[in-house]
DNA sequence: CGATGTGAAGCAATTCACAGCT
DNA sequence: AGCTGTGAATTGCTTCACATCG
């Protein structure tokens, strides 16, 4: 076994997320060790795949008894570099920045949002779930200054490229982005997107095929 | 070429949505013929990936000229089903619920809100976005009598399990959860989750890999 | 025994490379 | 000449199966 980050699929990063969850709710319910069997089954999953996930990054396990939970919960964010805070800012203040504002899930996860931006001129100045509302050419200075890594995009689609770049110039590494469009990034920034439309347009592939037969 | 439309890759309708978001911008901007060359580097990916996925179901473009953006976007929309509408309900009238009755996204795109529901006595009864809010009883009635296909889940996670087993129970055949749990759902339920910290979650990974060099 | 960790095997997806059409 | 459509080659991912250890 090498530990060589570069070598690990990135499905298999996007699946540790998902392992912590499921081991969070098995702490909550109090159990200490957890198999990879078990684990499997709650996340309807193959054992072997969970095993192999978690072989790309160390020896968890005990033999004949499994993982332990606060344990492994402990690797997993470290490895995804959760035992920290990340400061985070918003741009777009409209109703689903405003969603997004309130959403208590980041904070209890490390994402703090420490700033948030708008064009619109009403909005600029207010304070919003205690952050100031500032202006779009705040943007650079603040990033800067305050050194935040990422930045979630919930601005009209036409607006989202010309937001991005200047996200970009301005130093973010990592982008969450809301807005229905394809942007264009450098290679060394890391983008996801949320599209609920697009995660409806291939759901409803299944749901034709499903349905004739 | 055969069109068994089971033998298609997930991956690969997962990609369609993609190609016609690429294509309806194009076909904006009075562009009438691309060449997966172009197509592919608009969506910074290969174009053999692009012709290939296109060739699970049919033949859609001319040698030496490329594809028709508008026959394209076409045909790939009546392959998912984007040439009807769906009846979709909302359940969960929170802030995030607020949110998603009153993006104005969905429709455009076949999705259409006919249904909201809450357990909040207080939203109940109330017209939100031209739909009136019904209590969470009436989602078993309102779903078999309207022949509502989708459901979109705005609760919180605790609830979110109940919530769907409820809508499956009611006939409800895809689910769009936005609820922060993993959901069990029998193999013939089709689900989508929208987690955005779980996509934060992932993301860290890489900024974390890329400042250390 | 029971479960991990892991090479090896098997399967799936991507990319190559080119025949063939326009 | 340019670009599609597609077998073949390649690359990547998942699952198997078992040695090994508690």
């Amino acid at each position: 076994m090498d530990t060589n980050l570069n070598a690990v699929p990135d499905v298999v990063i996007l699946r540790l997320p998902l392992y912590i969850r499921a081991l969070n709710v098995l702490l909550n319910e109090q159990k200490d060790v957890v198999s990879s069997r078990q684990l499997g089954s709650f996340l309807q999953m193959e054992p072997a795949q969970i095993r192999k996930d978690l072989s790309y990054f160390g020896r968890f396990g005990k033999q004949g008894r499994g993982y332990n939970v606060e344990f492994l919960v402990n690797e997993l964010g470290q490895i995804l570099g959760l035992d920290r805070k990340w400061l985070t800012c918003l741009v777009g203040m409209g109703r689903l920045g405003q969603a997004i504002i309130n959403y208590p899930g980041f904070a209890p996860e490390g994402f703090d949002i420490v700033a948030a931006f708008d064009s619109d001129t009403r909005q600029i100045g207010t304070d919003v779930g205690g952050i100031k509302v500032l202006p779009m050419l705040s943007i650079g200075p603040t990033i800067e200054k305050r050194k935040v890594a990422i930045a979630i995009v919930a601005v009209p689609a036409q607006q989202a490229q010309s937001v991005v770049d200047q996200l970009i110039h301005a130093g973010i590494k990592g982008i969450l982005n809301y807005a229905p469009v394809a942007l264009k990034v450098p290679t060394d920034i890391v983008m996801r997107n949320i599209d609920p439309v697009v995660s409806l347009q291939s759901l409803t592939f299944y749901l034709l095929r499903n349905q004739q037969r």
